[in-house]
DNA sequence: GCGGAACAACATTCCCAGTAGTATGTTATT
DNA sequence: AATAACATACTACTGGGAATGTTGTTCCGC
């Protein structure tokens, strides 16, 4: 895939080839039907290398996981710090969240459901306690859509009945690329940031007339 | 929960038990996870009851589906028949799909992101059937909005960029509830009128002042 | 600057717990 | 007596994870 690269490779490289290999494998046939020889099979190596480098499945996913979360926060940030008003703001977010979620599908649909299920199943308490990081996370993220709107709120550019609310219909509608959008052979950059900027202006001015 | 009836009872109803408590396990411990004895357990039963009434543990989860989408339909349906603009209609169905969501949250719960994984994991070309019928009752569901939508389009009510990419918009909003609702003790039913109506109303209007 | 020890990065093999599905009772109803 | 509606007991298999084997590389004293 980057083959092609000046070599720096070494371990590094080889870690996050089997995160990428997971998240795939997650994408393709769900959190608990994916194997660790489908991960190795993706890699054309052996559980071997697999477990060499995570303790469990578990972990893998929590690495699938964070890598997910950390796309989102590298994308939506820098927006965070830009000083124009409120709503220009939340839009840019919006367009940059939806490009991130269409970029890096498989880590993004590997995640989705899949928190919650796995508190409950998780045996250990150092699991549980990786996954309320990782719950904590999450929350942080939407944090800063709601943050955000609330601002908005207050400078009198955003008109909401509920700032909770309405960032949960905000991180939906989003989200919900995940669940739709496939990627086409024939699809360019620019069709990309046609969904993304329909969705964002759809979530900003609403569908009435 | 529905003990009072009448008691016509018999079979019917035997089967929808284990319908209702396959719901409740597919919600708690996802679909892969949740196994045939803890549905059974639920209802206080054994295996043999349920697999005297369904062949296997897909078809299980095939009649939760059915039954969600039958949920969906029946709530959003006779909205489409009122003679109402567009745009009021879009903001009823909104506020009832919401109510859905909130009323049959194990169904709705079970039913995301579970189908595509399990298409790719069905053996049986009955099965796979029977999920593109499953996909196209989605569908079919789905397109009552976009129908709605394209109708305010041309009436001058509704104004989106695309019809399509609005209805994604629309419907990610809504079933986003279905990742962050839960039912809590003290929750009235005007608590849950209001995050229906607040819903529709960001949707509808917008974030912008 | 070389022999080998220690280690990293895997591959192979094996075990066993858990689970879908089956086969075979058992009881009540019609 | 036939069948519906279950319960009980059993089988077969899958997949996570551990134990162990193999190979290339690094490092270190002499």
């Amino acid at each position: 895939m980057n083959d092609l690269q000046p070599l720096p490779a070494g371990k590094v490289d080889s870690v996050q080839q089997i995160i990428d290999a997971a998240a795939q494998c997650f994408m393709a046939k769900g959190l608990e039907k994916a194997t660790i020889d489908d991960i190795a099979d993706v890699l054309a190596a052996t559980k071997g290398r697999v477990y060499h480098h995570f303790r469990s499945k578990n972990a893998i996913f929590f690495a699938v996981h964070r890598l997910a979360m950390q796309y989102c926060f590298d994308a939506v940030a820098p927006i965070m710090a830009l000083d124009i008003p409120a709503d220009d703001k939340l839009f840019q977010m919006a367009v940059a969240h939806a490009h991130v979620m269409m970029d890096t599908l498989p880590y993004q649909r590997s995640i989705r459901l899949g928190v919650d299920i796995y508190l409950r199943g998780s045996t250990t308490e150092a699991e549980r306690e990786v996954l309320r990081e990782l719950i904590e996370l999450r929350n942080d993220y939407e944090d800063l859509f709601r943050d955000v709107l609330r601002e908005g709120q207050e400078a009198g550019t955003v008109d909401v009945p509920d700032v909770g609310l309405a960032g949960r219909a905000i991180i939906g509608a989003l989200n919900g690329l995940v669940d739709w959008y496939r990627i086409r052979p024939g699809q360019s950059e620019a069709d990309r940031a046609a969904i993304a900027d329909g969705l964002a202006r759809t979530i900003l001015y609403g569908v009435k007339a």
